[in-house]
DNA sequence: TTGTACGCGTTATCAG
DNA sequence: CTGATAACGCGTACAA
């Protein structure tokens, strides 16, 4: 097993020192042709890469990145994970990746261990218990030591950095806005408890888009689910409780695709009976039976976004300007058989 | 903003030299009871953390491992490196995610990158185009540098390097064997190129369970697709080639609900008419309508025991006992409405 | 009890 | 043209 290759060893080798190597490796003119030649040669004979690490050190730059996000077994975030990665790689950089689980304390435990000089700055999409704590001192810390943190979906408004969102209000809006178009009469809504951002936000455009039309906001028409294991029950309740429901926004597809089983297994008929919009475009939407009218969130996009932001506030070492920029992603219609 | 906090600026403001806080942090004898509460209580206060690129240059250790997989979007991969990601914080390491897109160059250059040291070992599913090619002299060269790697899923039967697979062979004939005992006469498959390990044995699984029951193989229930972008067309295209079909065996979630749609809106029923069983149980086969019956995988089973085997041999310094281990993971059948 | 010196691998600066 | 030295941050053997 050849031991890792290092400058000191090739020195030895061609018994030089370390700074010619070094030198003749990165073409100085200082070196002749002739040693520079000969290190060069046997450097790629022996495959010499330099060794990151001690590179990190040095320039007290790692050219990672980290990503903690909640959950990488939703679509949406390894989307999102994709597009980060995708840039990040690009321009030279790795990523790191860790999973708070939505628990707030595995989110500060991963904080806290990447900040230790992993990486030169953060992506993170918050867990649901940080933002109904709504406490983020551990983003403060960070960025008191100097790091950036670009927030994406899941974001802390007072926080300085960063933020890529999608505009969940007019998106949730224009959902319902677009079942009513379709002549719907009674159309609900599927939303999450009130503290996870995303959720209030699409609640209030759903409610918004009914009273543009004058249509008063029925809070029967209005389940927000906590504890998404059970979600099935809560939703069968809340369609045997409003029999006149022909129109649903769902704020995820996982309770677009579980209304839509509950619906079709009551004999319903989707879309004449009731129509679906869901949001989050993902394979569920796309394959499930009806296919999903969806919103596409395009994560894809998002986290190229957040990566291109992260890496030019690194890169440009001023840090001046110290404005940060909210970036909304815009959302698309993606119309599909849940709908007339 | 406070810069980060290091020995030497402890050192300083508090006018001793850095060894002795380095001690004093460690909580070495050495170190007058006063002389250590002070340096502690100081370090506490300004939340002191060593540098872990200091600790990874001098250790020769990162306790990083690195992951590449051919696509994040994938739920089994999804899975996988949630169990990785699980079991190595655990253990006190963190995770980079690097993804070859089934690219072979991609796959090789990511290879590189992570091998500068930035990590200590390797967990790995090969990507497509490198099984097509049987190219794997980037894996060599990083285990000729003393880097073990962990390769799941797909992996290259003759490189030195543990392995976690699932027994694609058993676990396919048992499937097909299942819709037979379901009284299914004509069950075909709808697998992937051969060059696609997983595709190849699950194939020949199937065709075991066929020939134990004295049925012979008809090539035409048995479709092997390239592309998954274009796969609704082969699948219908078969589908109506094969009027006689009544049982299917997928070798992945898409291709199954792709022939559930397609089947439907022949007029055909599932389970009656048609049965199927599909690998990989992931959310389209939980969700799609009918739900699937599927081959779990168990890629979080699989995810930890590759990290922990990794873990392993980068923790027993003696890198004797290089005899490496093909771990096979049990699949379990999850019956659903798919199947009668 | 405290401090000095060294090494991990690299590069930049300065001396020869 | 080449080599020695310092520095990045840490831990530790050794010296004071």
């Amino acid at each position: 097993m050849a031991q890792k290759l290092t400058l000191k060893k090739i020195a030895q080798d061609l018994k030089v020192s370390i700074s010619t190597v070094s030198k003749a490796l990165r073409d100085s003119y200082e070196i002749s042709e002739e040693t520079r030649k000969k290190i060069q040669e046997y450097a790629k004979q022996y495959n010499y890469k330099p060794n990151s690490i001690a590179l990190s050190l040095k320039n007290q730059k790692t050219k990672k990145i980290g990503i903690i996000i909640p959950e990488i077994v939703h679509h949406f975030f390894a989307t999102v994970i994709s597009g980060v990665e995708h840039v990040a790689n690009e321009k030279g950089y790795q990523v790191i990746i860790c999973l708070s689980g939505e628990s707030f304390d595995k989110e500060v435990v991963n904080m806290e261990m990447l900040a230790n000089g992993s990486i030169d700055g953060f992506i993170l999409s918050l867990s649901k218990e940080t933002m109904s704590k709504q406490d983020f001192h551990h983003l403060r810390e960070v960025i008191n030591q100097g790091m950036p943190i670009v927030m994406f979906d899941r974001v802390a408004d007072d926080i300085p950095g960063d933020k890529i969102i999608i505009d969940d209000v007019t998106a949730a809006s224009e959902a319902t806005d677009f079942l009513m178009r379709k002549a719907k009469k009674n159309v609900g809504i599927l939303s999450t408890v009130d503290y996870v951002n995303v959720g209030r936000l699409r609640t209030q455009g759903y409610s918004e888009a009914l009273m543009k039309r004058g249509v008063e906001v029925n809070q029967d028409l209005i389940l927000k689910i906590e504890d998404i294991d059970h979600c099935d029950e809560l939703i069968e309740k809340f369609i045997d409780n409003n029999p006149s429901l022909d129109g649903i926004v769902a704020v995820n597809e996982l309770f677009a695709v579980t209304a839509s089983k509950i619906l079709l297994r009551k004999g319903k008929r989707i879309p004449d009976d009731v129509a679906i919009v869901a949001f989050t475009d993902g394979m569920l939407s796309k394959y499930s039976n009806p296919s999903l009218t969806t919103i596409g969130q395009n994560g894809y996009e998002m986290g190229g976004i957040a990566a291109a932001k992260l890496i030019d506030r690194l890169e440009q070492d001023q840090k001046d300007e110290e404005r940060y920029e909210t970036v909304i992603v815009k959302t698309s219609l993606i119309e599909r058989e849940s709908t007339p």
